[in-house]
RNA sequence: GGAGAGGUGGCCGAGCGGCUGAAGGCGGUCGCCUGCUAAGCGACUAUGGGGGUAUAAGCUCCCAUCGAGGGUUCGAAUCCCUCCCUCUCCGCCA
């Protein structure tokens, strides 16, 4: 959510960035509603001073033992009035804080604008793509023949859109998992934590997956929502709370399964564990002041490319133009790793600093002094990494072309020393 | 799931229809005192919104907020209803 101040003080830069962003919005009427739920404010605050003060007359008449019914009266006709303008200023505002919810960040200068994902800037490659003197399979095939990936098992089980790890395909996911906590915690200083993977739906509108985005969320009957990202219930950690300016910077790191319905997605990325329903991810999330965003977002992003140069995966970084990015960042980048066997660039991470646009919307502060009044915390996330996907990019970036995969040198600790992963393995 | 207790400022905790935005304490800030430390003394110390003035801040007036929402009343932290959350005991359970 942006602060309503600028709506008034800046509105051309709101303008300016819904632009940039190809976004449709009802700019002039959300500034029309905004000068009228004011106006209405005024009025009924009027309204209740009058009143409040013939209260307190009345409160003074009776300690004096004198006559108040006139006064009562009186009161009783203003209170009757109010009630009426009070509700006309209660649908004013839900209608404001509705369109309000509906306007998304601004973003940065330097984003590249641009309308598409074919606009969006390499900025560099790490790694040598590996030659192969055969033609490389795809996860689904390498996976099924190793018999580590079923997905005809997890489509009976759940439905389309699920993977099951077997035998050492699980070992390898856990090992991944581990191997990502582990170096987040240790070499980067994240405080690990382990949320709930449900969340509340006002957790979700903290970071502005609701309202615009209810169709990715799966949905309990109890009125939860299971989690899309360990970035929800991380955010939310400190909804409500005042922190003290030596708390920042916060640095979490978390281990969850996510959780997204890909309604929109039909079709699309079908085959293998690209897109599914279930998937595993370590995130990692800061809490700081402002002014530090872009360079604790360059920390944040080279935190994450540790863990692919230390797999010596061939990735690339790019930033995000201002018509791909997400409704909620001023600023993203993406980690893509090279998949031969689909020949193809996977997203493996997306790293995005929000400013105080999600801050604003859990109400979590900081007090930069002791005395000084609170002002918002600044927030940003990125994956670090996608487990699932990254597991696929090993699949198919270690594989023989007799079908076996190599382990990556750094998860053999985690795996009970495996150097490479054989058909039919327990 | 059943029974009970409770949710008040950064924290603890009083108040249970009217100068109570809220006693007292802790913590914090500033000042005094002090050879250092500790102690002591004094002042200040909730948040959001709106108006005026000034537009760097500041100053000033008003409104709202005592878990959330509704009701009673001229007036609600205080009374009533609904919901949420926390704690204790019992039940169930990985």
């Amino acid at each position: 959510m942006l602060d309503r101040r600028l709506l008034r003080e800046e509105p051309e830069k709101i303008r300016q960035a819904l632009q940039k962003r190809g976004y449709e919005f009802d700019l002039d009427t959300l500034i029309a509603t905004e000068a009228q739920r004011r106006e209405l404010l005024q009025n009924v605050e009027a309204l209740r001073a009058k009143r409040n003060k013939l209260s307190e007359q009345i409160a003074q008449a009776m300690r004096e033992d004198s006559d108040t019914r006139v006064r009562k009266v009186q009161a009783a006709q203003i209170g009757e009035d109010l009630a009426g303008r009070q509700q006309e200023l209660t649908q004013v505002e839900e209608r404001f804080e509705q369109m309000m919810l509906d306007l998304p960040n601004i973003p940065l200068d330097e984003v590249p604008v641009g309308e598409s994902e074919q606009d969006n800037v390499v900025m560099y490659e790490v790694g040598e793509q590996r030659k192969f003197d055969f033609t490389p399979k795809p996860h689904w095939e390498i996976g099924e023949q190793l018999g580590i990936l079923d997905f005809e098992g997890a489509a009976r089980m759940a439905g389309t859109r699920f993977v099951t790890d077997v035998g050492a395909g699980a070992t390898l996911e856990r090992a991944l998992i581990n191997f990502m906590l582990d170096t987040h915690t240790r070499k980067h200083g994240y405080t690990e934590v382990f949320p709930p993977y449900l969340a509340n739906e006002r957790s979700l509108f903290g970071t502005a997956n609701l309202p615009k985005f209810e169709d990715d969320l799966f949905k309990t009957t109890d009125g939860y929502y299971l989690i899309p990202t360990a970035e929800v219930p991380l955010t939310n950690m400190h909804q409500g709370e005042i922190l003290d300016a030596d708390q920042l910077p916060i640095y979490y790191v978390a281990y969850t399964a996510c959780f997204r319905r890909e309604a929109g997605a039909a079709g699309k990325d079908t085959r293998g564990m690209v897109r599914v329903h279930q998937f595993h991810k370590v995130e990692l999330m800061k809490f700081i002041k402002p002014g530090q965003g872009s360079a604790e977002l360059e920390k944040l992003v080279k935190d994450a490319e540790v863990i692919l140069q230390a797999l010596e995966l061939p990735y690339r970084r790019t930033q995000l133009c201002t018509g791909d990015m997400g409704f909620q960042p001023q600023q993203t980048f993406d980690l893509e790793v090279y998949c031969p066997g689909m020949d193809r660039w996977l997203e493996i991470s997306s790293c995005s600093q929000y400013g105080d646009f999600q801050a604003r919307r859990c109400n979590t502060r900081y007090r930069p002094q002791p005395q000084a009044k609170p002002e918002f915390v600044h927030t940003m996330n990125g994956s670090g990494v996608a487990a699932g996907r990254t597991l696929l990019a090993i699949l198919e970036n270690y594989q023989h072309e007799s079908g076996t995969v190599v382990v990556p040198e750094v998860l053999r600790p985690y795996m009970g020393g495996l150097p490479e992963i054989l058909p039919e393995m327990p």
